[in-house]
DNA sequence: ATTCTACATTATAATAGTTCTAAACTATTG
DNA sequence: CAATAGTTTAGAACTATTATAATGTAGAAT
């Protein structure tokens, strides 16, 4: 509520309407220390906790759907019900803790750089993902 | 039809009754030169065009999740509305065609050792697997 | 071979995440 | 301020998947 310019700007100007709804979220998202993963429901969750405003559904659907197409969050592919997003929107790896179904980032630095050997012609490499996944060792 | 034998072998020894709708999946999936990647609905499809006996959507689920807990197929964390599933077993990676919205194999000896340099206490590593996101080179 | 029983199949309903609809609302422009 | 294009909203619709519970069947027991 108070240091809202910056999100304000931010929205202006990647051509999205600065509503309360979306300054909110970018609230709720941006406002940490450290980026973190998150599922609509979480999203909706937090949302409850921390205003007495409700925000819709669809406007959280349509909300983090306009910030992963801007580029401010990332959709990661986890096998799973729901979507997992991203608010680390750096090139970076998971590890994927199958017990507690969390997901946990990698830095690409503590990556050494994955060399594949076989191309597709006429494709181009966008991106490489690494997904560890862990279990309890017990 | 002709040899089923393997499959019934394959399915008692499992401890899977054979019954004649797995045996048709297992035709359809396993009796391929090459493997491939699937959803439930490409498997519907395949069945409904090899076959006049039906077979339920709820059998289909049933010996898909069945054949996966025996390890005969493997599920592929693609973010997408439906799940992939693949008749490939052994330890490997997969280029993931953004615009054909299509996944394609790498072997695992395509694919240099990948080095992870942090660990997470407590834990231990199930798998390592590298998707890489191509698009058209144009 | 007949009977028995646990397992499997089936049609259908239920569930859950997500998207769509269309009416009401609002930020921005003129 | 008035006009307009973009946004929010409640609720319906959609779609992949799972649950239900009745019917069917493979394999074992008799
Ligand atoms: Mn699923
Ligand atoms: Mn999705
Ligand atoms: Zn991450
Ligand atoms: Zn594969």
């Amino acid at each position: 509520m108070l240091n809202n310019s910056h999100y304000i700007d931010k929205l202006r100007s990647s051509g999205l309407r600065p509503t309360k709804q979306r300054i909110k979220i970018c609230e709720i998202l941006f406002d940490n220390e450290k980026t973190f993963h998150f599922t609509i429901n979480d999203l909706v969750k937090k949302i409850s906790k921390t205003t007495n405003d409700k925000i819709s559904l669809a406007t959280v659907y349509n909300t983090v759907h306009a910030f992963k197409k801007k580029g401010y969050l990332k959709e990661i592919p986890i096998n799973s019900d729901q979507s997992y997003f991203d608010t680390n929107t750096s090139h970076h790896h998971h590890f994927y803790d199958e017990n507690q179904k969390d997901l946990i980032d990698i830095d690409d630095a503590d990556v050494e750089p994955v060399k594949i050997n076989t191309r597709i012609p006429g494709k181009k490499i966008k991106s490489v993902e690494v997904l560890v996944k862990v279990e309890d060792a017990e």
